[in-house]
DNA sequence: AGCCAGGCCCATT
DNA sequence: AATGGGCATGGC
């Protein structure tokens, strides 16, 4: 017999926001390890008492001390709007928490945030998460950054899009893109050429942006929706990977088998919380315990 | 050792 | 429009 839980909306979260400090009490749904570990950044350190996490060229420093959260930072509006903090989670997860399942997944990864990401280092990062792992997504990430970035200190930036046109297939190979490093360069080149493309983007509903975003090389349906949802916060979409493929054939017992299908499933079923549900769901399988 | 990873491109049908 | 082979490379 399952039990279905559900969450009480308590939007008791203060945000007191200084230079290089934001504190958060009693914050609503944050945890530092779900919202590093779910799969939607890749450069950051989980270290024993606190965390770091880079976007752009900024820096954050977080310490979760009970019910408060401390992040020391470069740029306290920066990470206010990147962390999502004007976001009523709770609600969300009400809204999500349709059967077991969704429960359970919610619970596991209660603290999950969506991140505002920078545009352009989604755009890249993810083009080079696809047929991928996420241990060696980081590591390539991590090596252009400290190739091509500015060193602002401490840490690396993610490269300026002049900069980064400017590497050739060799540098993405060494970087360990693979193939990828192909899909890169004409990429870049693209973009580079055409800085009103990422204006294009901003400006356009979710199917308008899946379509000039699939037109760029090393970019499929499923890396298109990351873009969308960690760089574009369109929430309705559901990137449907290998893990999220087997989710829905082992834990919902589907029998749809093209990635397509499966994904309008989910987004009927989820609607414009699509996003968030397979942040849940993509988290949750990949802890192994289902 | 061998399968797998936040899939996509492209030729063929 | 749909299908399927090929693909760099390291993690586990």
């Amino acid at each position: 017999m399952s039990v279905f839980k559900f969450y009480i909306i308590i939007n008791a979260m203060e945000v007191l926001l200084e230079r290089n400090k934001i504190t958060i009490n009693n914050p609503d749904s944050f945890r530092i390890k779900d919202i590093l570990e779910c799969g939607q950044v890749f450069r950051y350190n989980i270290f024993s008492t606190h965390a770091n996490v880079l976007s752009k060229n900024h820096c954050a420093d977080i310490v979760q001390d009970k019910n408060d959260i401390i992040i020391n930072c470069d740029d306290s509006d920066y990470f206010h709007n990147y962390f999502d903090l004007n976001t009523d989670y709770q609600a969300i997860k009400q809204q999500l928490a349709v059967n077991p399942l969704m429960c359970s997944a919610i619970e596991f990864g209660q603290g999950i945030r969506i991140l505002k990401g920078d545009l352009f280092e989604i755009i890249i990062s993810f083009i080079i998460s696809a047929n991928n792992n996420i241990a060696r997504i980081k590591k390539t990430l991590n090596f252009i950054s400290e190739h091509l970035g500015n060193d602002m200190g401490g840490y690396y930036s993610f490269p300026d899009i002049d900069v980064l046109a400017q590497a050739d297939e060799g540098f993405f190979a060494s970087a360990g893109c693979g193939y990828r490093s192909s899909y890169l360069v004409h990429t870049l080149n693209i973009l580079k050429n055409d800085i009103s493309f990422f204006d294009g983007l901003k400006n356009s509903d979710t199917s308008q942006a899946a379509s000039k975003l699939m037109s760029l090389k090393g970019v499929g349906e499923k890396v298109a929706d990351c873009i969308l949802l960690f760089g574009l916060s369109k929430t309705d979409v559901f990137p449907v990977d290998t893990w999220i493929n087997k989710v829905y054939k082992e834990n919902f017992e589907g029998t749809l088998s093209k990635r397509k299908d499966i994904r309008t499933f989910f987004i009927d079923l989820f609607g414009n919380l699509s996003g968030y549900a397979q942040q849940y769901l993509f988290y949750y399988k990949r802890s192994n315990k289902i």
